[in-house]
DNA sequence: GCCGTTTTCGGCCCGACTGTTTTCAGTCG
């Protein structure tokens, strides 16, 4: 029987919250299994192993009933327990949960009393007046379902940051310039700057929330209004995306950026943090438990101290402060506690950037203008690291192409004056079986090689990550090129054990590319904290093919900052004067 | 179902909006 993953697992115990949800079991014990699907997720130890143990419970979160489940699920591959709650409903029901407006209440609602199984069924039945009928539902209720369906159809929900990263900040801008704006600033997992988002969450501090509300439902780039209160407004953009505005006076706008960045599990652990110390939290303020109505201090509250920043709110409850990329509990809260958060990478450390193409390849900028664009930007080096000639998709280059263009970038350094240089290398195919494209007299004459898979990506796990780790395995390749392979909501990251991989890159001193194209994003964010403990570096590249898209650094720097990495973990940090050593290790075999 | 600086029972984050209701349930974030 195939290896059960964490993944899967993880999995199991959401679809049994949902499950249990539709069923209207008690809360608590919906949360508990969802807090288990995320203990699971964060967990990097081997988990069947654990199992085989009996120690599951261990893991904070998990208690007996649930480590004797997995238990079982780990002997035999099956949860009975599962088995029979899935078989109390149609699997269509699941597809409902999609819609927006609709929970499990209306969704049970709907199943039970319409025998609706499904999203066409649920239209349908929209359609004839049959939904409208319902105690609890009405014909507002059937219309909104109807839109639901069809936006559900158009957008999918889910947008790669870097597609609407533009309308984020223009709306940002514009809200800034009102003159009774006091505050503005966009929170939610934008402001986390996740990879995907499915919605932009806007908070104003002002003394005139109408006209701010009326502004932002009226922007020429709404399309159509979804909501609209005193304090809260939802609209959809043209784009596709819903934006909701929150508007907020300023003694509240500390509270408000923080509850609306989140993510709701690190809210969950800011206010028990709270509730320990005999106060309250929500999107306004901070207050003692006694002085709320219906509430009962489980201790004697300490004194608030004074909030006027997030910052603020961080030390009052003996925290360092916690960048939003952060807040994803993944244990934030404890190297808060012990000062031991890391020093995340800015933007402005780059130094320079490798993985670039040019018009040589499929790259649409020339190697003058790429120079160019990089020194417009301060960069003191800029890689160029065309296609090879498998890639023949991509116009790849074949060994006398290439040798010309290396020739080309020398003749252009010797021009710089030593102010700035061009890095010559390759984005070398790893091939099926794991060699490379050039045979090793080509990529020596090289500066450095970023090797990437571009074919073959249906392999087993086993033979792809073999595949990978003999491509590392050469002295010549300096790093790995998107590691998954993954285009953000598009297509699937190839079956590769990511570990295994990082294991075998600390081994050979190979660096790990975090590709920077807000389609990859590639090391994933997750598991750079798992590559700076191996002692593995990254380089964020943008995979430019256009000096437009040398802007992906920003997005690269982003996902970076996720995976708690500092300048010193990430390679092109470098200044000119040391990376050319860094390039030079793992040929002559010397470890930094 | 989990958890414990109130530790084996009793709490678990909390407020806004919508729609249907006539005082509130459901959903969302």
């Amino acid at each position: 029987m195939a290896q059960i993953t964490k993944d899967q697992t993880a999995d199991l115990l959401e679809s049994i919250a949902r499950l249990l949800e539709l069923k209207g079991e008690n809360l608590f014990k919906i949360r508990a299994y969802t807090h288990a699907a995320r203990a699971l997720e964060t967990f990097t130890g081997d988990l069947s192993k654990l199992a085989a143990e009996g120690r599951l419970g261990e893991i904070p979160g998990i208690g007996k009933a649930i480590a004797e489940k997995l238990g079982e699920w780990f002997a035999t591959g099956r949860l009975e327990y599962y088995e029979q709650l899935k078989a109390e409903f149609p699997p269509g029901l699941f597809e409902l949960f999609e819609l927006q407006g609709l929970g499990p209440k209306k969704i049970k609602a709907l199943w039970e009393q319409l025998g609706v199984t499904s999203v066409a069924e649920l239209q349908a039945a929209c359609g004839d007046g049959r939904v409208e009928g319902l105690p609890g539902f009405g014909k507002k209720t059937a219309d909104n379902i109807l839109a639901a369906v069809e936006a559900r159809a158009r957008f999918a929900g889910r947008f790669r940051i870097g597609d609407i990263a533009g309308d984020a900040e223009r709306m940002l801008g514009d809200l800034r310039e009102l003159p009774e704006v006091l505050q503005a600033s966009l929170a939610g997992s934008y402001r986390r700057r996740k990879e995907v988002v499915g919605d932009l969450d806007f908070i104003v501090a002002t003394n005139h929330p109408e006209q701010v509300s009326r502004f932002f439902v009226e922007h020429a780039m709404v399309e159509n209004i979804l909501a609209n209160g005193a304090t809260k407004s939802a609209v959809r953009f043209k784009s596709g995306i819903q934006a909701d505005l929150r508007v907020v006076k300023t003694a509240e706008y500390p509270f408000a950026i923080n509850y609306f960045t989140g993510s709701k599990e690190h809210n969950i652990g800011l206010r028990s943090r709270a509730l320990a110390r005999g106060w309250t939290l929500n999107e306004y303020r901070l207050e003692a438990v006694a002085n709320v109505e219906g509430k009962k201090a489980r201790k004697p509250a300490q004194p608030i101290p004074p909030i006027y920043e997030e910052r603020d709110l961080y030390r009052a409850l003996d925290l360092d402060y916690i960048e939003p990329e952060l807040r994803e509990d993944r244990g934030e809260f404890e190297a808060a506690e012990n000062h031991t958060l890391p020093d995340l990478i800015e933007v402005e450390n780059l130094r320079g950037t490798f993985h670039n193409h040019t018009t040589a390849s499929d790259g649409r900028s020339s190697l003058e203008e790429m120079a160019d664009a990089a020194q417009e930007l301060g960069l003191q080096y800029l890689g160029i690291a065309d296609h090879s000639k498998s890639s023949f998709q991509a116009h790849g280059l074949d060994a006398e192409r290439l040798l010309a263009q290396v020739a080309e970038i020398r003749r252009l350094n010797a021009g710089f004056g030593g102010h700035f240089r061009l890095f010559a290398g390759t984005e070398c195919d790893v091939l099926k079986d794991g060699s490379l494209d050039f045979p090793d007299e080509v990529l020596s004459q090289l500066d450095y090689v970023v090797a990437s898979v571009h074919a073959a990506f249906t392999l087993p796990e086993a033979e792809m990550t073999k595949r990978i780790i003999r491509a590392i395995s050469n002295p010549h390749v300096t790093m790995l090129g998107h590691l998954t392979g993954r285009l953000l909501l598009s297509r699937e990251p190839y079956h590769v054990d990511v570990p295994a991989v990082i294991e075998a890159a600390a081994a050979t001193g190979t660096i790990i590319e975090l590709n920077a194209s807000p389609w990859r994003l590639d090391m994933d964010w997750r598991w750079w904290p798992l590559a700076k403990e191996k002692g593995v570096r990254c380089s964020i590249n943008p995979d430019a093919h256009h000096t437009d898209q040398l802007q992906n650094l920003w997005h690269g720097v982003g996902a970076a900052r996720k995976g708690w990495l500092t300048r010193r973990d990430v390679v092109n940090c470098l200044p000119l004067g040391k990376i050319e050593a860094v390039l030079a290790q793992k040929r002559s075999g010397t470890r930094p």
